[in-house]
DNA sequence: TCTGGGGTCCTAGGACCC
DNA sequence: TCTGGGGTCCTAGGACCC
């Protein structure tokens, strides 16, 4: 038995920039850029109550709402805010799982077990230290686990306590629309309407199994288990680290002009260079995406000789890439990741994982030493942005880049 | 005036190796 | 002639979430 405490903090970038200015409280306000192509990012709960609600186009917020309050996203603050979130709640237990920027679930079984205490009583306690130390307002859902802790969490909004337990979930979780299911996407969702189902009841319901399996395949046992309040998955910490760090961008209009194409490259590969140093995180692949005009979205990666964070190497893979495989049409978006990402300090406890791998073989163990250290300084080493001045291809796009 | 930007996880096929 | 079986790595794409 354990009890998880999933936590959400309320409108979180609205919230976010009412504590920077109070006199904001109580009014329309949206967190968005403000180019024609915007969309809303997060709305306050008066903006939502006009109709705004978050991936609305910016236009349609404002003609619902000409005196909208439109607040540019400022990630510094949302991030210098989530941290002081996680760390008050780790004062708690620290079995604590970070799911987004304004979310995580919180193993609280030991606190509540050793301290013989009310669960719903100590989460009106995380509720209230939260608000006074941050001025914000978090929903917090009780449950035997994960998926029963975040549906919980979303039933009561905003600040407010939901308790999902055996023997109240069928009354409570089952009428609910297969929409408001945690893992049923916007791509499930009509499929699976059209089969007949349309509450969280019918998931779970043994006669639907082989009809659910026809659309959502190997994810219909974790689907039905889970309409039926069983998840055997645990909060887990180790998630907790990044394992991808990418930036793209929409361009203001579609272009195919390939000078400015690689200007915008270039821009992300800072972008993503700087963050991933500032994390100390490096990776050995590095992937692009290009979207044209009509939504069509191309992903293409490629890994590399060993692993980096440098600028110099990042945009001179991206554009080789670009190269390979752009087709010339108008451009909508551009993006570049890293995957993968590692942390540095960690890198030479991933090299000794090439020590000795092939046993089969008769050589000596001097043999296999040796292959595994050739393959270290194949395979993982550092790239610098020196080791890429190799072919005349890539002295041009370093060139270009100055 | 259509439709952002940051992620995670899963699947599936092909290459390659033993 | 009639083609293993298992494992890993790599790539592409899709679904989902905030």
């Amino acid at each position: 038995m354990q009890i998880i405490f999933h936590i959400d903090i309320n409108a979180f970038y609205a919230s976010a920039e009412i504590t920077r200015d109070p006199s904001l409280m109580g009014k329309p306000l949206v967190v968005s850029g403000k180019s024609k192509r915007s969309i809303i990012t997060t709305a306050s709960y008066e903006a939502r109550a006009l109709g705004i609600h978050s991936a609305m186009p910016l236009f349609q917020a404002l003609k619902l709402c000409p005196d909208l309050i439109v607040k540019p996203a400022d990630f510094t603050l949302y991030r210098h805010l989530s941290q002081s979130f996680f760390s008050i709640v780790s004062t708690f237990s620290d079995v604590l799982e970070v799911a987004s920027i304004d979310e995580c679930y919180v193993d609280m079984t030991e606190y509540i077990v050793s301290q013989n205490v009310d669960p719903e009583y100590v989460a009106l306690q995380l509720q209230e230290t939260i608000y006074n130390q941050l001025k914000i307002n978090v929903s917090i859902g009780i449950a035997p686990n994960k998926f029963l802790a975040k549906m919980a969490s979303d039933m009561k909004k905003p600040n407010g306590i939901t308790v999902l337990t055996k023997s109240n979930y069928q009354e409570k979780l089952w009428p609910l629309s297969i929409q408001d299911m945690f893992g049923i996407g916007k791509k499930t969702y009509p499929k699976l309407e059209q089969l007949g189902f349309y509450t969280i009841k019918d998931i779970a319901n043994k006669k639907n199994y082989d009809l659910l399996r026809s659309i959502t395949g190997k994810n219909a046992l974790i689907l039905y288990r889970k309409a039926n309040g069983i998840d055997q998955s645990k909060v887990n910490a180790s998630r907790n680290q990044l394992k991808s760090v990418g930036n793209s961008t929409t361009l203001p209009k579609d272009t195919s002009d390939e000078e400015q194409l690689y200007d915008i490259l270039s821009s992300l590969a800072r972008q993503v260079s700087n963050r991933a140093i500032k994390r100390d995180l490096i990776s050995n692949t590095l992937s692009i995406t290009i979207k044209y005009t009509r939504f069509e979205s191309l992903n293409r990666q490629v890994t590399l000789t060993g692993y980096t964070n440098e600028y110099e190497v990042i945009v001179a893979t991206a554009k080789r890439l670009f190269d390979e495989h752009y087709n010339g049409r108008p451009v909508r978006l551009l993006g570049i990741s890293l995957q993968q990402t590692i942390e540095r300090k960690n890198h030479h406890e991933q090299l000794s994982l090439f020590t000795y791998q092939d046993k089969k073989d008769d050589k000596t163990k001097t043999d296999l030493l040796l292959e595994s250290l050739n393959k270290k300084q194949n395979s993982t080493s550092f790239i610098k942005a020196s080791d890429l001045i190799k072919s005349d291809i890539q002295k041009k796009y370093l060139e270009f880049d100055e």
